[in-house]
DNA sequence: ATAAATAAGGACAAAAATATCCTTAATTAC
DNA sequence: GTAATTAAGGATATTTTTGTCCTTATTTAT
């Protein structure tokens, strides 16, 4: 459904999100390892999300890194999307016409559009404070167990 | 959601489906044409989506082209993911962990379920026959009228 | 002030997706 | 059988996505 960079930004986030604060930053390195994302890839994608501060905050330095405030806790998944430019894939057309809509409907549209109105409200509702809350749970999981290029030594 | 390739691959097989027959075959240029999509990329999809006779059918020579029977006709949408193998998309997890499942779901699990038992029944249940119906019918577009290269002269 | 730790950012590399072109093979019409 | 038409298939090109590496800037600790 997204890139692989918008997943990467939705798992860092969520994780940055239930681990980081003003107190207590979190290095790249801590976030691409227990997201399981390649750390250069991740560290790009952490700079788009920080930009203007939209999602995330960050500071250089010693025990610099990354954290979050209540207030971008509170934004709906959906900021993330938004903030990684893939906001219209959520409200894209199935078959790739140009735009979805009731005027122009592709042959899926009767049927894809009640999905389609669920997903929107799914990412516009949910915040990310609430996934966070389940990672505290013990109930949910972030971390990616694929195929990993083991380091030559 | 889907790739271009897998867009391209739904818009003709509908096309096919509603204009292609034994008796009256369709050639790349008019399907690329009617579907709006490069026509040697059109081509290769073809290709596949004819491979071992999974989806349509096609001859060489005049008055050649694609086409499909009823049979073909009576396959769920979704045969054409798994022909484009992209089928995984429906049931993928969000968050692109490698498995989406109930033993080590991710925050955004509980919340999507839902949804992606929707998405998976729309594509198992509709079939191509009903999509292309619904061109008949005059409800439903299918050519993507976007930004087009203008070719040089 | 200096050194160390850390993110920012630019340049580059690799891989995958998208797209085009050209030659070959099959079929049909004559 | 010959020419014309059409898809099949291989090779290649282009663009986008994914990923790496190196240098710079910022902050902290000493
Ligand atoms: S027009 Fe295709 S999904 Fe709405
Ligand atoms: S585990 Fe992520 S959507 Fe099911």
């Amino acid at each position: 459904m997204f890139s692989k960079a918008t997943e990467y930004a939705l798992r860092a986030v969520i994780y940055i999100a239930q681990k980081g604060s003003p107190e207590n930053k979190i290095s790249i390195e801590e976030i691409s390892g227990a997201i399981g994302s390649p750390r250069s890839f991740t560290a790009k994608i952490l700079q788009i999300l920080r930009k203007d501060n939209r999602i995330i905050q960050s500071v250089t330095g010693p025990q610099g890194g990354f954290y979050m405030t209540e207030q971008h806790r509170k934004l709906p998944v959906r900021a993330i999307l938004t903030a990684m430019n893939e906001d219209h894939i959520l409200s894209k057309c199935v078959l790739g016409l140009h735009t979805c809509n009731e005027l122009k409907p592709c042959p899926m549209h009767a049927s894809y559009k009640k999905i389609k109105e669920q997903l929107i409200q799914l990412f516009e509702t949910r915040t990310i404070a609430q996934l966070a809350h389940e990672m505290d749970a013990g109930t949910a999981f972030i971390k990616f167990l694929g195929k990993k290029k083991e380091k030559r030594k």
